[in-house]
DNA sequence: CGACCCTTTGAACCCGCTCAAAAATGGTGG
DNA sequence: CCACCATTTTTGAGCGGGTTCAAAGGGTCG
């Protein structure tokens, strides 16, 4: 039984699927009538591990996550970024063991929703069983950008671009304007992120701040040239789907 | 009007996904009785491009494909590489615009299913929308596969962990066994799906032969030593979910 | 205010790249 | 069936973007 609470917390979710497409009277209520039951980790904390088989999917109501996959001699790479209104585990509702780790970047909350709640309302309502698709189908292509960033961009290209889309993905959602937004990373997740040392990251900042493209400082981007930044990321923002507001 | 034809032609997406999953008579039917239009590429051809819209999904019926961003400068990255069975733009069901390419790697034959059948049929047998879904969310575990490559592997090691996969892929729709398969792809594409140069790949594949892993000759891999190429690789099927075969 | 994590700096090194050219392969037409 | 041409593979030599290892500064949070 939804409690007042639970209709607030689902607002998350809403806000970040209107960053997507429109939502029905019908579909909105339907989201906010699904019971929820959230929890608060801190920092660098597994929420689901490689491996594991759950029964339930997670959003992510306040704070950052990170998908990764951890390989032999300590290596990490990280898959995605995770901010208020994703759902990172989505992709669990139809595959049943997970290929990779989801963790917190810093102190968050988070809100469990069974997949059997979740199946009630995409076969109760079909339109919205498609939006959800569609939106572990934009994580795909997000997916793509990055291999494309991993593959065939230099080290440069790679942080322009993770920081363009992570303030598109901010913006989107109401998290991030006027040129900054909260980036709660260190250097070396970005380098886990990113296929690079923690060492060429700080040199290739310190590189992007002398250029006055961008600061980096207490946990904020500062984009301080959007433009130039689009260029050296070559960045295109259709990847990102964001059909509602333009970038 | 579906033909006799276009019921065998749909066979092969029904034998891809019975690799991931049972399908019931209802929908083994409803699959055959899928309208298309077959039509037959010759190698190096797109079949869709970037930016494009489409209204139609291509399945692949015989031959290779690949999907690919270009950017600046001539550089391209490979994101993957489709096989018959393989339905490489169905995200396109839910997404308008293409932010890839697709082309073909040699002479192929595929078939186009109109987004507008393929809605009905999923409207109508949400089990067959689930698991529709659930390859599109396979192909972006292979997405992460990838990324952890291109971020934390070394040459050696992406270089067999593509050879794991495509066999494997290739295993579960019957096209390969007995430790070989077709690899109809030049070394220059290798280069573009690893993040590497032609000139590295053909080092790095020389030095796979002569330590007696592999052999790939006259577009044809043969695979010398699975387990240790697997070892080699850091390879673990689970990304790939293929519950009916065991890998 | 102390401890720990994070960022910054330096110097040597190496994996994979670049450019160039030769050898092998394979598809095509005569 | 063979000769031809284009594409692909192979080889060589030098180079460079990013790494490695180590240690010194800075923040920040209990």
């Amino acid at each position: 039984m939804p409690s007042a609470l639970d209709r607030q917390v689902t607002s998350a979710l809403i806000r970040k699927l209107e960053s997507i497409t429109a939502l029905s009277e019908v579909e909105r209520e339907a989201i906010q009538s699904l019971p929820v039951r959230t929890q608060v980790f801190g920092a660098h904390q597994d929420i689901v591990r490689d491996g594991d088989t759950s029964s339930q999917c997670c959003l992510i109501l306040d704070g950052w996550a990170c998908r990764y996959k951890l390989l032999n001699q300590g290596k990490r790479q990280i898959l995605s970024f995770h901010v208020p209104g994703d759902i990172p585990d989505l992709q669990g509702l139809h595959l049943p063991s997970m290929d990779h780790s989801l963790a917190t970047m810093k102190h968050t909350t988070v809100a469990f929703i069974s997949h059997e709640s979740l199946r009630a309302l995409t076969a109760r309502l079909p339109d919205l069983a498609a939006l959800l698709w569609r939106d572990t189908l934009i994580d795909a292509a997000i997916f793509r950008a990055w291999m494309t960033g991993l593959g065939r961009r230099s080290a440069d290209e790679r942080i322009a671009h993770l920081f363009c889309e992570m303030y598109l993905k901010l913006q989107a959602v109401g998290l991030a304007g006027d040129y900054r937004c909260p980036m709660p990373i260190t250097q070396m997740d970005l380098a886990d992120a990113l296929g690079l040392t923690p060492v060429h990251i700080n040199r290739v900042l310190m590189g992007l701040r002398s250029r006055a493209l961008i600061t980096l400082r207490s946990r904020t981007l500062v984009i301080e040239a959007w433009e130039e930044l689009m260029e050296v990321a070559e960045f295109d923002p259709r990847y990102l789907h964001l059909d509602r507001r333009a970038a």
